[in-house]
DNA sequence: TGTACATCAGTGAACGCGCGTTCACTGATGTAC
DNA sequence: TGTACATCAGTGAACGCGCGTTCACTGATGTAC
Protein backbone atom coordinates (compact mmCIF):
# COMPACT_ATOMS: atom_id res chain seq x y z
CA UNK A 1 0.00 0.00 0.00
CA UNK A 2 1.47 3.33 -1.07
CA UNK A 3 1.37 6.42 1.06
CA UNK A 4 -1.04 8.20 -1.22
CA UNK A 5 -3.56 5.39 -0.98
CA UNK A 6 -3.37 5.39 2.78
CA UNK A 7 -3.98 9.11 2.90
CA UNK A 8 -6.94 8.78 0.61
CA UNK A 9 -8.55 6.14 2.74
CA UNK A 10 -8.18 8.35 5.76
CA UNK A 11 -9.93 11.18 3.98
CA UNK A 12 -12.81 9.07 2.76
CA UNK A 13 -14.07 6.64 5.39
CA UNK A 14 -16.08 4.56 2.92
CA UNK A 15 -13.83 3.52 0.04
CA UNK A 16 -16.71 1.74 -1.76
CA UNK A 17 -15.86 1.03 -5.39
CA UNK A 18 -13.13 3.45 -6.30
CA UNK A 19 -13.74 6.26 -8.73
CA UNK A 20 -16.91 5.27 -10.62
CA UNK A 21 -18.55 4.13 -7.40
CA UNK A 22 -17.38 7.19 -5.55
CA UNK A 23 -18.73 9.42 -8.29
CA UNK A 24 -22.11 7.78 -7.97
CA UNK A 25 -21.89 8.29 -4.23
CA UNK A 26 -21.15 11.98 -4.60
CA UNK A 27 -23.99 12.38 -7.05
CA UNK A 28 -26.26 10.82 -4.48
CA UNK A 29 -24.94 13.11 -1.76
CA UNK A 30 -25.74 16.10 -3.93
CA UNK A 31 -29.32 14.94 -4.40
CA UNK A 32 -29.71 14.24 -0.71
CA UNK A 33 -28.38 17.65 0.22
CA UNK A 34 -30.82 19.29 -2.20
CA UNK A 35 -33.71 17.32 -0.74
CA UNK A 36 -32.68 18.38 2.72
CA UNK A 37 -32.75 22.01 1.64
CA UNK A 38 -36.31 21.49 0.42
CA UNK A 39 -37.09 19.95 3.76
CA UNK A 40 -35.79 23.06 5.47
CA UNK A 41 -38.33 25.14 3.61
CA UNK A 42 -36.61 26.21 0.39
CA UNK A 43 -38.75 25.87 -2.67
CA UNK A 44 -37.23 23.71 -5.43
CA UNK A 45 -37.26 26.56 -7.90
CA UNK A 46 -35.25 28.61 -5.43
CA UNK A 47 -32.56 25.97 -5.07
CA UNK A 48 -29.37 27.62 -6.22
CA UNK A 49 -26.31 25.84 -7.55
CA UNK A 50 -24.11 27.40 -4.90
CA UNK A 51 -26.60 26.72 -2.16
CA UNK A 52 -26.68 23.04 -2.98
CA UNK A 53 -22.90 22.91 -3.35
CA UNK A 54 -22.41 24.62 0.00
CA UNK A 55 -24.85 22.27 1.64
CA UNK A 56 -23.04 19.22 0.26
CA UNK A 57 -19.68 20.72 1.18
CA UNK A 58 -18.03 21.12 -2.19
CA UNK A 59 -17.11 23.84 -4.66
CA UNK A 60 -19.90 25.05 -6.91
CA UNK A 61 -18.41 24.04 -10.27
CA UNK A 62 -17.99 20.47 -9.05
CA UNK A 63 -21.71 20.00 -9.52
CA UNK A 64 -21.08 20.09 -13.25
CA UNK A 65 -19.17 16.84 -13.00
CA UNK A 66 -22.47 15.20 -12.16
CA UNK A 67 -25.16 17.23 -13.89
CA UNK A 68 -24.96 19.05 -17.21
CA UNK A 69 -26.94 21.99 -15.85
CA UNK A 70 -29.37 22.93 -13.12
CA UNK A 71 -32.36 21.57 -14.99
CA UNK A 72 -30.78 18.14 -15.12
CA UNK A 73 -30.29 18.30 -11.37
CA UNK A 74 -33.92 19.36 -10.98
CA UNK A 75 -35.16 16.44 -13.07
CA UNK A 76 -32.91 14.01 -11.21
CA UNK A 77 -34.35 15.31 -7.94
CA UNK A 78 -37.87 14.69 -9.16
CA UNK A 79 -36.96 11.18 -10.27
CA UNK A 80 -35.25 10.42 -6.99
CA UNK A 81 -38.35 11.59 -5.14
CA UNK A 82 -40.58 9.45 -7.31
CA UNK A 83 -38.47 6.38 -6.66
CA UNK A 84 -38.88 6.97 -2.94
CA UNK A 85 -42.62 7.35 -3.24
CA UNK A 86 -43.03 4.25 -5.35
CA UNK A 87 -41.22 2.14 -2.82
CA UNK A 88 -43.50 3.56 -0.16
CA UNK A 89 -46.56 2.65 -2.20
CA UNK A 90 -45.21 -0.84 -2.78
CA UNK A 91 -44.64 -1.50 0.90
CA UNK A 92 -48.10 -0.23 1.75
CA UNK A 93 -49.65 -2.65 -0.71
CA UNK A 94 -48.49 -5.67 1.26
CA UNK A 95 -50.26 -4.35 4.32
CA UNK A 96 -53.68 -5.19 2.90
CA UNK A 97 -54.02 -8.69 4.32
CA UNK A 98 -56.64 -10.86 6.02
CA UNK A 99 -58.79 -9.40 8.80
CA UNK A 100 -61.97 -7.58 8.02
CA UNK A 101 -62.01 -4.77 5.52
CA UNK A 102 -62.51 -1.91 7.94
CA UNK A 103 -59.62 -2.95 10.11
CA UNK A 104 -57.35 -3.52 7.12
CA UNK A 105 -58.18 -0.04 5.82
CA UNK A 106 -57.43 1.53 9.18
CA UNK A 107 -54.06 -0.17 9.23
CA UNK A 108 -53.35 0.80 5.63
CA UNK A 109 -54.11 4.44 6.29
CA UNK A 110 -51.87 4.49 9.35
CA UNK A 111 -49.07 3.22 7.14
CA UNK A 112 -50.00 5.86 4.57
CA UNK A 113 -49.70 8.64 7.13
CA UNK A 114 -46.41 7.26 8.38
CA UNK A 115 -45.04 7.31 4.85
CA UNK A 116 -46.17 10.89 4.34
CA UNK A 117 -44.38 11.98 7.48
CA UNK A 118 -41.25 10.18 6.40
CA UNK A 119 -41.16 11.30 2.80
CA UNK A 120 -42.31 14.82 3.43
CA UNK A 121 -39.51 16.54 1.55
CA UNK A 122 -39.94 14.30 -1.49
CA UNK A 123 -43.66 15.04 -1.48
CA UNK A 124 -43.13 18.74 -1.09
CA UNK A 125 -40.73 18.72 -4.00
CA UNK A 126 -43.05 16.76 -6.25
CA UNK A 127 -46.02 18.96 -5.47
CA UNK A 128 -44.11 22.10 -6.30
CA UNK A 129 -42.70 20.66 -9.50
CA UNK A 130 -46.05 19.27 -10.54
CA UNK A 131 -46.72 22.57 -12.27
CA UNK A 132 -43.24 23.57 -13.24
CA UNK A 133 -43.50 25.49 -16.50
CA UNK A 134 -40.89 23.16 -17.98
CA UNK A 135 -43.02 20.35 -19.41
CA UNK A 136 -40.34 17.74 -18.79
CA UNK A 137 -40.99 17.90 -15.05
CA UNK A 138 -44.73 17.67 -15.45
CA UNK A 139 -44.46 14.78 -17.87
CA UNK A 140 -42.43 12.60 -15.51
CA UNK A 141 -44.60 13.34 -12.52
CA UNK A 142 -47.84 12.72 -14.36
CA UNK A 143 -46.53 9.48 -15.81
CA UNK A 144 -45.71 8.14 -12.35
CA UNK A 145 -48.94 9.39 -10.86
CA UNK A 146 -50.81 7.56 -13.56
CA UNK A 147 -48.93 4.36 -12.75
CA UNK A 148 -49.70 4.69 -9.07
CA UNK A 149 -53.36 5.30 -9.84
CA UNK A 150 -53.50 2.13 -11.91
CA UNK A 151 -51.70 0.21 -9.20
CA UNK A 152 -54.31 1.29 -6.72
CA UNK A 153 -57.09 0.20 -9.05
CA UNK A 154 -55.54 -3.23 -9.60
CA UNK A 155 -54.90 -3.62 -5.94
CA UNK A 156 -58.49 -2.83 -5.08
CA UNK A 157 -59.83 -5.24 -7.66
CA UNK A 158 -57.56 -7.98 -6.43
CA UNK A 159 -58.50 -7.40 -2.80
CA UNK A 160 -62.17 -7.38 -3.71
CA UNK A 161 -61.80 -10.66 -5.60
CA UNK A 162 -60.05 -12.28 -2.66
CA UNK A 163 -62.83 -11.21 -0.36
CA UNK A 164 -65.44 -12.57 -2.73
CA UNK A 165 -66.99 -9.23 -3.61
CA UNK A 166 -68.43 -8.67 -7.02
CA UNK A 167 -65.79 -7.93 -9.60
CA UNK A 168 -65.24 -5.35 -12.30
CA UNK A 169 -66.17 -1.69 -12.66
CA UNK A 170 -64.00 -0.59 -9.81
CA UNK A 171 -62.26 2.12 -11.77
CA UNK A 172 -64.69 4.82 -10.73
CA UNK A 173 -64.26 4.00 -7.06
CA UNK A 174 -60.51 3.67 -7.18
CA UNK A 175 -60.18 6.96 -9.03
CA UNK A 176 -62.25 8.68 -6.40
CA UNK A 177 -60.09 7.21 -3.67
CA UNK A 178 -56.95 8.23 -5.51
CA UNK A 179 -58.29 11.78 -5.67
CA UNK A 180 -59.01 11.68 -1.96
CA UNK A 181 -55.48 10.53 -1.20
CA UNK A 182 -54.00 13.28 -3.37
CA UNK A 183 -56.03 16.05 -1.75
CA UNK A 184 -55.29 14.60 1.66
CA UNK A 185 -51.58 14.90 0.94
CA UNK A 186 -51.94 18.41 -0.44
CA UNK A 187 -53.79 19.55 2.64
CA UNK A 188 -51.53 17.66 5.02
CA UNK A 189 -48.48 19.63 3.92
CA UNK A 190 -49.53 22.57 6.07
CA UNK A 191 -50.60 20.54 9.11
CA UNK A 192 -48.66 19.39 12.12
CA UNK A 193 -48.67 15.67 12.87
CA UNK A 194 -51.54 15.80 15.34
CA UNK A 195 -53.78 17.54 12.85
CA UNK A 196 -52.84 15.01 10.20
CA UNK A 197 -53.87 12.19 12.48
CA UNK A 198 -57.15 13.92 13.14
CA UNK A 199 -57.91 14.50 9.47
CA UNK A 200 -56.98 10.90 8.72
CA UNK A 201 -60.19 9.80 10.43
CA UNK A 202 -62.22 11.86 8.02
CA UNK A 203 -60.32 10.35 5.12
CA UNK A 204 -61.05 6.91 6.51
CA UNK A 205 -64.77 7.61 6.69
CA UNK A 206 -64.76 8.98 3.19
CA UNK A 207 -63.01 5.96 1.77
CA UNK A 208 -65.29 3.63 3.68
CA UNK A 209 -68.27 5.39 2.22
CA UNK A 210 -66.95 4.79 -1.29
CA UNK A 211 -65.93 1.21 -0.67
CA UNK A 212 -69.13 0.23 1.12
CA UNK A 213 -71.38 1.53 -1.60
CA UNK A 214 -71.89 -1.86 -3.22
CA UNK A 215 -72.28 -3.72 0.05
CA UNK A 216 -75.05 -1.92 1.85
CA UNK B 1 -60.09 73.76 -21.44
CA UNK B 2 -56.36 74.42 -21.42
CA UNK B 3 -54.00 72.95 -23.98
CA UNK B 4 -52.36 70.65 -21.48
CA UNK B 5 -55.64 69.08 -20.51
CA UNK B 6 -56.53 68.44 -24.13
CA UNK B 7 -53.21 66.77 -24.77
CA UNK B 8 -53.67 64.58 -21.74
CA UNK B 9 -57.06 63.40 -22.84
CA UNK B 10 -55.64 62.49 -26.22
CA UNK B 11 -52.98 60.37 -24.56
CA UNK B 12 -55.38 58.57 -22.26
CA UNK B 13 -58.64 57.64 -23.98
CA UNK B 14 -60.48 56.93 -20.73
CA UNK B 15 -60.19 59.92 -18.39
CA UNK B 16 -62.11 58.11 -15.62
CA UNK B 17 -61.69 59.86 -12.25
CA UNK B 18 -58.51 61.88 -12.58
CA UNK B 19 -55.44 60.94 -10.58
CA UNK B 20 -56.70 58.66 -7.83
CA UNK B 21 -58.93 56.82 -10.24
CA UNK B 22 -56.23 56.66 -12.85
CA UNK B 23 -53.79 55.29 -10.32
CA UNK B 24 -56.25 52.54 -9.48
CA UNK B 25 -56.61 51.87 -13.18
CA UNK B 26 -52.87 51.57 -13.68
CA UNK B 27 -52.60 49.23 -10.73
CA UNK B 28 -55.24 47.08 -12.31
CA UNK B 29 -53.43 47.16 -15.65
CA UNK B 30 -50.27 45.95 -13.93
CA UNK B 31 -52.10 43.01 -12.37
CA UNK B 32 -53.77 42.13 -15.66
CA UNK B 33 -50.46 42.24 -17.49
CA UNK B 34 -48.92 39.93 -14.90
CA UNK B 35 -51.83 37.51 -15.20
CA UNK B 36 -51.42 37.52 -18.95
CA UNK B 37 -47.77 36.60 -18.56
CA UNK B 38 -48.81 33.66 -16.41
CA UNK B 39 -51.27 32.74 -19.12
CA UNK B 40 -48.46 32.74 -21.64
CA UNK B 41 -46.67 30.10 -19.63
CA UNK B 42 -44.47 32.01 -17.19
CA UNK B 43 -44.55 30.67 -13.67
CA UNK B 44 -45.54 33.24 -11.01
CA UNK B 45 -42.24 32.87 -9.21
CA UNK B 46 -40.44 33.69 -12.44
CA UNK B 47 -42.37 36.90 -12.95
CA UNK B 48 -39.79 39.65 -12.96
CA UNK B 49 -40.40 43.28 -12.11
CA UNK B 50 -39.02 44.39 -15.46
CA UNK B 51 -40.93 41.75 -17.34
CA UNK B 52 -44.22 42.88 -15.86
CA UNK B 53 -43.33 46.52 -16.41
CA UNK B 54 -42.43 45.86 -20.03
CA UNK B 55 -45.63 43.95 -20.56
CA UNK B 56 -47.72 46.78 -19.15
CA UNK B 57 -45.70 49.32 -21.12
CA UNK B 58 -44.12 51.38 -18.40
CA UNK B 59 -40.75 51.94 -16.77
CA UNK B 60 -39.73 49.40 -14.15
CA UNK B 61 -39.51 51.73 -11.14
CA UNK B 62 -43.06 52.93 -11.76
CA UNK B 63 -44.29 49.67 -10.32
CA UNK B 64 -43.15 50.94 -6.93
CA UNK B 65 -45.79 53.62 -7.04
CA UNK B 66 -48.35 50.83 -6.73
CA UNK B 67 -46.66 48.06 -4.79
CA UNK B 68 -44.10 48.34 -2.02
CA UNK B 69 -42.14 45.37 -3.35
CA UNK B 70 -42.49 42.31 -5.52
CA UNK B 71 -44.04 40.24 -2.75
CA UNK B 72 -46.85 42.74 -2.39
CA UNK B 73 -47.48 42.45 -6.11
CA UNK B 74 -47.48 38.66 -5.78
CA UNK B 75 -49.99 38.72 -2.95
CA UNK B 76 -52.18 41.18 -4.83
CA UNK B 77 -52.10 38.85 -7.82
CA UNK B 78 -53.25 35.96 -5.66
CA UNK B 79 -56.05 38.04 -4.20
CA UNK B 80 -57.15 39.25 -7.60
CA UNK B 81 -57.26 35.66 -8.82
CA UNK B 82 -59.28 34.58 -5.82
CA UNK B 83 -61.82 37.34 -6.39
CA UNK B 84 -62.26 36.09 -9.94
CA UNK B 85 -62.74 32.53 -8.79
CA UNK B 86 -65.25 33.44 -6.14
CA UNK B 87 -67.41 35.30 -8.62
CA UNK B 88 -67.25 32.26 -10.84
CA UNK B 89 -68.36 30.01 -7.99
CA UNK B 90 -71.18 32.40 -7.13
CA UNK B 91 -72.55 32.44 -10.66
CA UNK B 92 -72.40 28.65 -10.85
CA UNK B 93 -74.45 28.35 -7.68
CA UNK B 94 -77.50 29.94 -9.28
CA UNK B 95 -77.42 27.33 -12.01
CA UNK B 96 -78.70 24.62 -9.68
CA UNK B 97 -82.41 25.03 -10.31
CA UNK B 98 -85.48 22.86 -10.88
CA UNK B 99 -85.30 19.93 -13.24
CA UNK B 100 -84.17 16.55 -12.06
CA UNK B 101 -80.92 16.17 -10.19
CA UNK B 102 -78.94 14.43 -12.91
CA UNK B 103 -79.77 17.04 -15.49
CA UNK B 104 -79.04 19.89 -13.08
CA UNK B 105 -75.65 18.36 -12.29
CA UNK B 106 -74.80 17.99 -15.96
CA UNK B 107 -75.60 21.64 -16.50
CA UNK B 108 -73.67 22.69 -13.43
CA UNK B 109 -70.57 20.81 -14.54
CA UNK B 110 -70.72 22.33 -18.01
CA UNK B 111 -70.71 25.72 -16.36
CA UNK B 112 -67.82 24.58 -14.16
CA UNK B 113 -65.75 23.58 -17.18
CA UNK B 114 -66.57 26.84 -18.93
CA UNK B 115 -65.33 28.76 -15.91
CA UNK B 116 -62.12 26.76 -15.81
CA UNK B 117 -61.41 27.54 -19.42
CA UNK B 118 -62.12 31.21 -18.83
CA UNK B 119 -60.14 31.62 -15.62
CA UNK B 120 -57.27 29.41 -16.59
CA UNK B 121 -54.52 31.89 -15.81
CA UNK B 122 -55.98 32.69 -12.39
CA UNK B 123 -56.21 28.99 -11.62
CA UNK B 124 -52.69 28.35 -12.80
CA UNK B 125 -51.41 31.14 -10.61
CA UNK B 126 -53.27 29.94 -7.54
CA UNK B 127 -52.11 26.38 -7.97
CA UNK B 128 -48.49 27.42 -8.22
CA UNK B 129 -48.73 29.76 -5.26
CA UNK B 130 -50.61 27.20 -3.18
CA UNK B 131 -47.24 25.93 -1.99
CA UNK B 132 -45.22 29.10 -2.10
CA UNK B 133 -42.66 28.91 0.73
CA UNK B 134 -43.87 32.30 1.91
CA UNK B 135 -46.69 31.39 4.33
CA UNK B 136 -48.64 34.55 3.54
CA UNK B 137 -49.55 33.20 0.11
CA UNK B 138 -50.57 29.82 1.46
CA UNK B 139 -52.66 31.38 4.20
CA UNK B 140 -54.78 33.47 1.88
CA UNK B 141 -55.33 30.66 -0.58
CA UNK B 142 -56.26 28.14 2.09
CA UNK B 143 -58.64 30.57 3.74
CA UNK B 144 -60.52 31.09 0.49
CA UNK B 145 -60.51 27.42 -0.37
CA UNK B 146 -62.03 26.67 2.98
CA UNK B 147 -64.77 29.22 2.35
CA UNK B 148 -65.54 27.71 -1.03
CA UNK B 149 -65.68 24.24 0.48
CA UNK B 150 -68.18 25.41 3.07
CA UNK B 151 -70.20 27.16 0.40
CA UNK B 152 -70.42 23.93 -1.53
CA UNK B 153 -71.55 22.06 1.57
CA UNK B 154 -74.26 24.61 2.35
CA UNK B 155 -75.36 24.64 -1.22
CA UNK B 156 -75.70 20.89 -1.31
CA UNK B 157 -77.66 20.78 1.90
CA UNK B 158 -79.99 23.48 0.69
CA UNK B 159 -80.54 21.78 -2.65
CA UNK B 160 -81.18 18.49 -0.90
CA UNK B 161 -83.70 20.13 1.40
CA UNK B 162 -85.53 21.69 -1.52
CA UNK B 163 -85.78 18.35 -3.25
CA UNK B 164 -87.07 16.71 -0.12
CA UNK B 165 -84.09 14.46 0.48
CA UNK B 166 -83.09 13.56 3.97
CA UNK B 167 -81.16 16.31 5.67
CA UNK B 168 -77.96 16.59 7.66
CA UNK B 169 -74.67 14.71 7.55
CA UNK B 170 -73.78 15.92 4.11
CA UNK B 171 -70.33 17.13 5.08
CA UNK B 172 -68.62 13.88 4.17
CA UNK B 173 -70.18 13.85 0.74
CA UNK B 174 -69.58 17.49 0.00
CA UNK B 175 -65.95 17.20 1.08
CA UNK B 176 -65.47 14.27 -1.25
CA UNK B 177 -66.99 16.22 -4.10
CA UNK B 178 -64.83 19.21 -3.30
CA UNK B 179 -61.77 16.97 -3.47
CA UNK B 180 -62.94 15.62 -6.82
CA UNK B 181 -63.36 19.14 -8.17
CA UNK B 182 -59.88 20.13 -7.00
CA UNK B 183 -58.18 17.12 -8.54
CA UNK B 184 -60.18 17.62 -11.70
CA UNK B 185 -58.84 21.15 -11.97
CA UNK B 186 -55.28 20.05 -11.22
CA UNK B 187 -55.41 17.41 -13.92
CA UNK B 188 -57.23 19.65 -16.36
CA UNK B 189 -54.37 22.15 -16.43
CA UNK B 190 -52.38 19.91 -18.77
CA UNK B 191 -55.30 18.93 -21.03
CA UNK B 192 -56.64 20.53 -24.17
CA UNK B 193 -60.31 21.45 -24.18
CA UNK B 194 -61.48 18.26 -25.87
CA UNK B 195 -59.78 16.12 -23.26
CA UNK B 196 -61.28 18.22 -20.49
CA UNK B 197 -64.74 17.68 -21.90
CA UNK B 198 -64.08 13.96 -22.05
CA UNK B 199 -62.82 13.74 -18.48
CA UNK B 200 -65.79 15.80 -17.34
CA UNK B 201 -68.00 12.78 -17.99
CA UNK B 202 -65.97 10.73 -15.57
CA UNK B 203 -66.22 13.48 -13.00
CA UNK B 204 -69.98 13.53 -13.51
CA UNK B 205 -70.25 9.80 -12.91
CA UNK B 206 -68.10 10.06 -9.82
CA UNK B 207 -70.19 12.82 -8.34
CA UNK B 208 -73.39 11.00 -9.18
CA UNK B 209 -72.10 7.97 -7.38
CA UNK B 210 -71.51 10.03 -4.25
CA UNK B 211 -74.78 11.90 -4.42
CA UNK B 212 -76.89 8.84 -5.21
CA UNK B 213 -75.53 6.82 -2.34
CA UNK B 214 -78.47 7.58 -0.05
CA UNK B 215 -81.11 7.16 -2.73
CA UNK B 216 -80.48 3.73 -4.17
C1' DT C 1 -61.25 82.94 -14.15
C1' DG C 2 -56.11 83.18 -13.66
C1' DT C 3 -51.98 82.50 -10.88
C1' DA C 4 -48.75 80.23 -7.58
C1' DC C 5 -47.72 76.31 -5.30
C1' DA C 6 -48.12 71.30 -3.73
C1' DT C 7 -48.74 66.72 -5.00
C1' DC C 8 -47.38 62.65 -6.98
C1' DA C 9 -47.40 59.03 -11.06
C1' DG C 10 -43.95 58.04 -13.99
C1' DT C 11 -38.81 58.12 -15.70
C1' DG C 12 -33.72 57.08 -16.76
C1' DA C 13 -29.58 56.02 -14.68
C1' DA C 14 -27.24 53.66 -11.46
C1' DC C 15 -26.36 50.51 -7.27
C1' DG C 16 -24.86 46.02 -5.40
C1' DC C 17 -25.73 41.27 -5.62
C1' DG C 18 -26.03 36.51 -6.58
C1' DC C 19 -27.00 33.76 -10.29
C1' DG C 20 -25.46 29.81 -13.80
C1' DT C 21 -21.68 28.79 -16.25
C1' DT C 22 -16.58 28.61 -18.27
C1' DC C 23 -11.89 27.79 -17.82
C1' DA C 24 -7.28 26.41 -16.84
C1' DC C 25 -5.43 23.83 -13.39
C1' DT C 26 -4.45 20.17 -9.54
C1' DG C 27 -3.63 15.89 -7.88
C1' DA C 28 -5.32 11.41 -6.71
C1' DT C 29 -6.87 7.17 -9.15
C1' DG C 30 -6.67 3.85 -12.89
C1' DT C 31 -4.15 1.56 -16.66
C1' DA C 32 -0.45 -0.36 -19.63
C1' DC C 33 3.87 -2.22 -19.88
C1' DT D 1 6.44 -5.00 -8.61
C1' DG D 2 7.69 -0.34 -10.25
C1' DT D 3 7.32 3.31 -13.70
C1' DA D 4 5.14 6.43 -17.11
C1' DC D 5 1.12 8.14 -18.74
C1' DA D 6 -4.06 8.93 -19.14
C1' DT D 7 -8.20 9.92 -16.87
C1' DC D 8 -11.14 12.71 -14.46
C1' DA D 9 -13.51 14.49 -9.87
C1' DG D 10 -12.84 18.54 -7.72
C1' DT D 11 -11.10 23.65 -7.37
C1' DG D 12 -10.60 28.95 -7.39
C1' DA D 13 -11.11 32.76 -10.15
C1' DA D 14 -13.56 35.06 -13.33
C1' DC D 15 -17.33 35.99 -16.95
C1' DG D 16 -21.67 38.37 -18.25
C1' DC D 17 -26.25 38.97 -16.93
C1' DG D 18 -30.56 40.26 -15.05
C1' DC D 19 -32.45 40.84 -10.78
C1' DG D 20 -34.92 44.11 -7.08
C1' DT D 21 -34.36 48.40 -5.53
C1' DT D 22 -32.83 53.61 -4.83
C1' DC D 23 -32.60 58.18 -6.30
C1' DA D 24 -33.01 62.73 -8.15
C1' DC D 25 -35.82 64.54 -11.41
C1' DT D 26 -39.93 65.78 -14.68
C1' DG D 27 -44.16 67.48 -15.71
C1' DA D 28 -49.04 66.96 -15.64
C1' DT D 29 -52.85 67.19 -12.18
C1' DG D 30 -55.02 69.09 -8.09
C1' DT D 31 -55.69 72.88 -4.79
C1' DA D 32 -55.92 77.50 -2.60
C1' DC D 33 -56.60 82.14 -3.19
Amino acid sequence: MTLSKAVTELKTPKPSQSRKGRKEETRHRILMAALQLVDEGRSPSELGLREVARSVGMAAPSIYNHFADMDELGIALVEESLVRLRSVARSARKQMQNENLTKALKQLLQQFLLSINESESALRLLIMQWFNPNPEYRKIIRRDMSIMRQDLAENMEQTAAEKGLKLGEFSLESDIIFSLLITYILNAMDMDKAKREERLKVLEQQILMIVMRGRL
